[in-house]
DNA sequence: CTCGTAGATGTAAGCGCTTACATTCCTCAA
DNA sequence: TTGAGGAATGTAAGCGCTTACATCTACGAG
């Protein structure tokens, strides 16, 4: 480790090699447009002085970077790591790379980010969700950069998105509640406000309620931050409602996990005395006892599709085009039908 | 979004403020060093023109990025991701951008994977465990670039790094799980050629079995990939051998899980009939049911003194420290007595 | 032997920014 | 009124790379 040597430059391996430092450049970047015995030479240097090419000369020089910003809550959660897990792979064989950034749900930090990524010269983003302040698009357009919303799929927005419907992704699973009888719901959610996809899954509670002929008076609403804790406690504060809800529909997977821990420490049994869904289908679910019931959701589908789009728009030029995902309720065994008094 | 109009430079700000470029570029970073007058100008213009600075051309020219890579297998374990996040925050505080990328556990990426950060210009990197081809080293020493090994410590060795014995760990539940007079074990393992990580737990439960009279017999291994599933299949194998092993240890928490499950699918009783063991106490370890006994290993915590140190070395020149971390056996449900047969 | 041609290489002009140094402008003391 | 000295600003030289264009070389055709 000794940093103070500079490290060595193009112009370095030029003077080693006995050519230009165009020759060496296009040694590099385009090899077959190069004399063999030159190559050898080159290479030979290149090898010797341990040359890395310098990414910002080089991205300032050629006009492009072949990187594409992905900006995500928080890697902490499951849904998003696996997501950008499939998205980094795919964007690699496209020849593109990947930098990430969280924003640990800060819109502030998210602004932050997004200029961080801009300025290192990011070909195109990947968001979540649609919300966000309008300046922030404004910013984007006048950088040049397109960005993909992802996690959300709203047909109504001029911008693109890959993802799903929260609203019928929600719906589906409220649809199910209902039908096995609840008529006393409720629903602990991330923090609405600010997130169109906790908002979605709210709205299609209230549908769904609608739609059976109950009103919003039905459904008991906590929001809360995203953890196991954070579930269990709001679900603990649920239930000392009267009446207390029958099924406790939760926005994703780790509050729901929450949730069934507290009830157990209740010794409230599930789903004989009280039903309990998840949202995402991580494998969390499948491992919770009893298996959660809950919505699955394609994360790594959405991830490679969002990757091969965005790196066909910037390599080829070919325009964004918004596509939807479909999600389905996957009943396991912790939805059961409302518990007779 | 525009892709053809280009975006505006710190010569258009000026020009559009009617000054000079260097009088922007210390507004933009020296506020203080600038006249208020001269200050409002020049905001209101990078305001109208939607500026952003290039990041590839500030970094040539001030010849520093503010900028650390982080290596890691995969994002999608929940001990990589917890860590990063935390290592992500604290390095935030301290003024510092994190770039992270992933390797999917293959060496010939990882190399890929550090000169891309080593080229963007990344002041320092994290990486991941001390395995890795010398020529590694050696290209980051003439770089100039510092490294820090995490989720490791190794007091042998000349690099610093910050994390915890691997072997000490393991050491730690394989003396519990001896002393209940297991005498029959399992490990289940992540492939531990070229991960020293894998191979420091493998090579402590030898040692305890040494240190209690036992012959290497006594341990049965099996190799995997990372996986609930893979963890599951492992324990089905390992299950179907005379002797069948009483006490399974397992690598990770996941494989851990997916052992926890085919046991259930087999109508085995944890820990009556069998006994399993996890190693990283991540959330999955609490909420599986039975809970899982475990080794706790402080991710959060490693990744922001890792940040730190890194952060000071950076700033203040302060040489990287190795530190050590301790880890401890964490009691649940999973682990019990020999099974009398 | 000359010339045209295509392939290989070199030359040099930026890309957008920072910063050492030079210049200009004020302010205030003498 | 003058000039010293500090504050504010401007000038311009790179930082390491790509690439359009110029130059050179070698070879075969005429």
């Amino acid at each position: 480790m000794n940093p103070k040597r500079p490290a060595p430059t193009l112009h370095d391996v030029a003077e080693a090699a006995g050519v230009s430092t165009a020759t060496v450049s296009r040694c590099l970047n385009f090899p077959d447009q190069v004399a063999e015995r030159t190559r050898t030479k080159v290479t030979a240097a290149v090898t010797t002085l341990g040359y890395s090419p310098n990414f910002g000369a080089k991205a300032m020089a050629a006009r492009r970077t072949n990187t594409i910003g992905a900006i995500i809550p928080t890697m902490e959660n499951a849904i998003f790591a696996r997501g950008l897990q499939a998205f980094q792979e795919e964007l690699r064989v496209h020849g593109f790379t990947m930098l990430v950034a969280s924003t640990t749900y800060r819109i502030d930090i998210e602004v932050e980010q997004i200029r961080s990524l801009v300025a290192r010269g990011a070909d195109a983003l990947l968001l979540i969700g649609h919300d966000r302040p309008p300046e922030i698009y404004d910013f984007l357009a006048t950088q040049g950069v397109p960005a993909l919303v992802t996690w959300a799929f709203d047909p109504n927005s001029k911008r693109p998105s890959i993802g799903f419907s929260n609203r019928a992704a929600m719906r589906s699973m409220a649809d199910e509640v209902i039908a096995l009888g609840h008529r006393n719901l409720a629903f602990i959610s991330a923090k609405i406000d600010g997130n169109d996809r906790a908002a979605g899954r709210y709205g299609s509670i209230l549908d769904a309620l609608g739609a059976a002929g109950l009103s919003a008076e039905s459904l008991q609403i906590s929001e809360t931050t995203y953890g196991i804790e954070e579930g269990a406690a709001a679900f603990g504060e649920l239930m000392k409602n009267h009446p207390a809800p029958t099924a406790v529909l939760c926005g994703n997977d780790v509050l729901a996990v929450g949730a069934l821990r507290r009830a157990r420490e209740m010794g409230l049994r599930v789903p004989q005395d009280v039903s309990i869904t998840g949202f995402d289908d991580i494998e969390l679910a499948q491992v919770a006892y009893p298996a959660l019931t809950t919505v699955h959701v394609p994360h790594r589908e959405m991830g490679r599709r969002a990757a091969l789009a965005l790196a066909q728009m910037v390599k080829d030029g070919i325009a964004l085009q918004s596509q939807e995902l479909q999600t389905h309720a996957v009943m396991r065994d912790t939805l059961g039908p409302v518990p007779k008094r």
